[in-house]
RNA sequence: GGGGGAGUGACUGAGCGGUUUAAAGUGCCCGACUUAAAAUCGGGUGGUACCUGCUGUCACAGGUCCCAUGGGUUCGAAUCCCAUCUCCCCCGCCA
């Protein structure tokens, strides 16, 4: 061994020897347990990676490697989220096509994964821009399609005339267009492709009770599903024969306390049931109401708005009239698009109804017969009063009872509401997999490509920027758009949207199973074997959309019999984010981005690795420092001078001591523990007390087990220098092919602790005691310390509590 | 407005009922090596709040207090409970 360890050259060195000899290779092997292991599938940005997305990947790799260490058939691969925004973006303004860039930036991430000595089985390397791939992202629409889960609606989508294109929802800015804000956005009707996860509502909040994941995040899904129950009722509009305004109510017990309804501006109803003498007034408020943003309209510090249509509903509990009229803080996107005002018990419809002069029925009292407030709504539940048949009932019952009436009467029903909504998955955009859809202009309608027919490539275009007609660049492109209809053989034309990005990710999980199948989207062996994934890691920002997603498309594919669990992710947990040196974001615009080439450069990919990990917890967020770099390095290079005395002592195995011993079984111990529990910082920290207990012993006070264990137990962190030191030790083998050394609790057993002696309550003396001494002989032990006898002074101890190993408490 | 997470030494962070000024690292100080610096190696590193001891200062010894703040539970609290303050994240007129 050199008397300096050189990462500048053992890094690649080794680095390349393993990939000569895959040992990071997944093989399927049915004799042996497997370990999925799965970081959230990254897009590779121009920008390349910077230290803080190593935040991620190199914990990860630790777990990889110690499970691999631990017996396990290890699967832990990485891929491309290559369709979509970003890459779209940044191939228009860097002037490249995005399938060039795709893979010039994916090769620049592979690169530095592997400089920093990640383990993944580069075979299983996917890319979700490929043909190869959305062909199957495409066959899962067709999926979803057969199965009904797939339709077309019309939606109002944000549009700015200026761009002369449709915006997302982020892209509108304060009810302005994001890249000038003095343009105002309009609502503009397009027929979109949704995909009826609604459906799955019940499921992914269910299901959400079994999986092992952070309870922030399972709540974050659970209030974004957003379950109410309550009831579904309608109201007959007054002079509209079979016209009637359905709503949703969670409080079906107020009903009788109804003193107006409310639609939604966009509502269909409006136009309809609008009195000629109201007409101006409600157009040109629901003109003004769609320029607005939802953001802007839910803030709770705006006032109210509304308009009267001049229509009335009959109110079928209480027989009362009630006017209907038009306000925009009901919104089209939720329950029916309409609500019926009790504003007893609501505070939004007291605002409203005290705002437009409308009467404010009481229908609950409190419990307790006190006198509700005056200038504000009753929310809570209590007695209803003044209702009719509801009268005298506690609230729950009325809820109860309101519902059987209404159901006998055939008004409605109690039902459940979600606050999710379906999934939009059309995109007016070029980079993302054509939605495999044909419209037969001769009659068939709506026609899936067939199966044998994917993938619908995505053609080359040169200019693919959003035309600025509401409709895809694909649209311009005859050869594309115009084909045959699978049915009838006919003039046909095919659908221009591409998918939503989120598809892609929907299902790639199980593509890394066998990601070279070309008949179906995996093969159901090797999906059998590997998955679900054992471990999921990646951003909390991920924890409504993407995991949502992910888990619906999972729930279609067990529906229909493609596998055999029905949560793809079981085991879940987020990394923390890793903030620049300022305390902001890393960014390129910030110029605080840190890269790993240049640390790497200057420290050494080991002990990098090393900070990313013991900086802090690995689920916590925290800042950068250059500092702590130079820490782990310097704790490298202590393990090398360690190692290299050891060694050039001719690795002495002779007699250590008993405290040695016991010293290397309690760090296996302890060590283990933290890397199962992923405090990879608690590890190291572990890995550092001991290494400064085995830097004060002479070589000859050591044997191969204390300096054997220790490198195995490093070598998940630190792969390379632990690879050099194994060599030199005599090893022929990989130390990343070894196993996980065996920990054994007698040897690690302490044969004389420290019993702690309190009088009350403080410490006053410590005894050292043979482990298995006996209560009496500590009572005894402690009494007669001389410590002790100075504040006992002869008096006789209330009470002496004993803990078992750890102290006696004299209380006097 | 609702919900979630967190407040520990100069800093990053361990500890989550009992050995606690509190792991590990950084920083800082002293020393070695060196012409010198860097690197490396060795050692050290809470307050200077309160009380007591020596004649006063420095220093020293013993004790008390201090883990956001204030209460409480307990023989015993950084660790458990309550309230307050501060910071971060998510959702948001969801009927």
């Amino acid at each position: 061994m050199d008397e300096r360890y050189d990462f500048r050259a053992a890094d690649p060195k080794w680095q390349e020897q393993w990939e000569r000899d895959q040992i990071y290779r997944a093989v399927e092997d049915r004799s042996r347990s497997e370990f999925y292991l799965l970081e959230m599938f990254p897009y590779p940005s121009g920008d390349g990676l910077s230290v803080g997305h190593l935040r991620n990947y190199v914990p990860c790799d630790v777990m990889g490697r110690y499970k691999r260490m631990r017996g396990y058939n290890v699967l832990h691969p990485m891929g491309w989220d290559a369709f979509g925004l970003p890459a779209e973006n940044d191939a228009l303004l860097k002037g490249f096509h995005p399938k060039e860039l795709v893979p010039r930036y994916a090769a620049n991430y592979r690169r530095q994964l592997k400089m920093v000595g990640c383990a993944y089985d580069w075979s299983r390397e996917i890319n979700s821009s490929t043909p190869e791939y959305y062909r199957w992202t495409q066959w899962f629409f067709l999926l979803l399609y057969r199965r009904g889960l797939a339709y077309r609606a019309t939606g109002a989508q944000w549009w700015c005339e200026k761009c002369r294109t449709i915006l997302a929802n982020e892209q509108v800015v304060d009810g302005g267009c994001w890249r000038h804000p003095d343009t105002p956005v309009t609502k503009k009707d397009l027929e979109q492709w949704y995909f009826k996860i609604t459906d799955y509502a019940e499921r992914l909040l269910k299901d959400l009770d079994d999986v092992d994941w952070p309870e922030p995040i399972k709540l974050m899904q659970r209030n974004w599903i957003g379950r109410s129950q309550g009831a579904e009722l309608g109201f007959a509009v007054v002079g509209h024969p079979g016209r009637e305004v359905r709503f949703f109510t969670t409080r079906p017990d107020t009903v009788f306390g109804v003193s107006f309804m409310v639609l939604a501006p966009e509502h269909p109803l409006v136009a309809e049931i609008t009195a000629p003498a109201q007409r101006a007034a409600v157009e040109a408020y629901v003109a003004e109401a769609r320029r607005r943003t939802e953001i802007e309209r839910l803030s709770t510090v705006k006032e109210k708005t509304g308009v009267f249509t001049g229509a009335y509903a009959h109110n079928s509990f209480s027989q009362r009239e009630v006017p209907i009229w038009a306000a925009d803080y009901v919104l089209m996107s939720y329950g029916t698009g309409a609500i019926m005002g009790a504003p007893g018990e609501d505070q939004r419809d007291f605002e409203f109804a005290r705002k437009y002069g409308i009467e404010i029925p009481r229908v609950t009292m409190p419990a307790d017969g006190s006198a509700p407030p005056l200038d504000s709504a009753y929310s809570p539940y209590g007695t209803t009063v003044n209702s009719g048949f509801l009268n005298g009932l506690p609230t729950e019952e009325a809820i109860e009872a309101a519902c059987r009436w209404a159901e006998e009467k055939k008004l409605g029903r109690a039902t459940l509401n979600y606050r999710m909504r379906d999934w939009l998955i059309s995109r007016q955009r070029y980079w993302g997999a054509p939605i495999p859809i044909i419209y037969c202009r001769r009659g068939c309608g709506i026609v899936p490509v067939p199966e044998d027919d994917l993938p619908v490539v995505l053609p080359d275009l040169k200019q693919y920027q959003p035309s600025g007609t509401g409709r895809s660049p694909l649209a311009s492109l005859p050869e594309f758009v115009n084909t045959a209809c699978p049915r009838c053989g006919g003039p046909a034309e095919r659908e221009t949207d591409t998918l939503d990005g989120f598809a892609c990710s929907s299902w790639y999980f199980l593509r890394f199973a066998s990601p070279h199948y070309d008949r179906a989207p995996f093969e159901r062996a090797a999906a059998d074997y590997w998955l679900p994934v054992d471990l999921y890691v990646g951003g909390a920002e991920h924890a409504v959309m993407h995991l949502l997603y992910a888990r619906m498309w999972t729930k279609v594919m067990f529906d229909a019999g493609l596998i055999n669990f029905a949560e793809p992710f079981p085991r879940l947990r987020n990394q923390g984010m890793l903030w620049a040196a300022d305390g902001q974001k890393m960014s390129k615009s910030r110029g605080n981005v840190v890269t790993p080439d240049a640390m790497v450069e200057k420290y050494g990919a080991d002990a990098l690795r090393l900070w990313e990990v013991f900086m802090g917890p690995f689920d916590e967020p925290t800042n950068w420092n250059e500092d702590g770099v130079v820490g782990t390095a310097r704790f490298l290079n202590r393990v090398w001078a360690v190692m290299r005395r050891y060694a050039q002592a001719g690795c002495p195995s002779g007699k250590c001591g008993a405290e040695t011993t016991r010293r290397a079984h309690k760090t296996l111990r302890v060590v283990t523990g933290h890397i199962e529990r992923m405090r990879y910082n608690t590890a190291l920290a572990a890995l550092m007390e001991q290494l400064n207990y085995l830097a004060a012993r002479k070589p000859e006070e050591l044997d191969r087990f204390t300096i054997e264990s220790y490198v195995l137990l490093l070598a998940p962190m630190a792969p390379h220098m632990t690879e050099e030191i194994w060599r030199a030790l005599g090893h022929r083998k990989s130390v990343h092919l070894q196993s996980w050394p065996d920990f054994d609790p007698e040897l690690a057993r302490d044969e004389m602790i420290t019993i702690v002696v309190q009088v009350n309550g403080k410490v006053r003396d410590r005894l050292q005691a043979p482990a298995e001494s006996d209560e009496q002989t500590i009572r005894a032990m402690a009494l007669k310390s001389a410590a002790v006898g100075r504040y006992l002074a002869g008096r006789e101890p209330k009470n002496i509590i004993y803990v078992p190993q750890k102290l006696v408490s004299i209380v006097l």
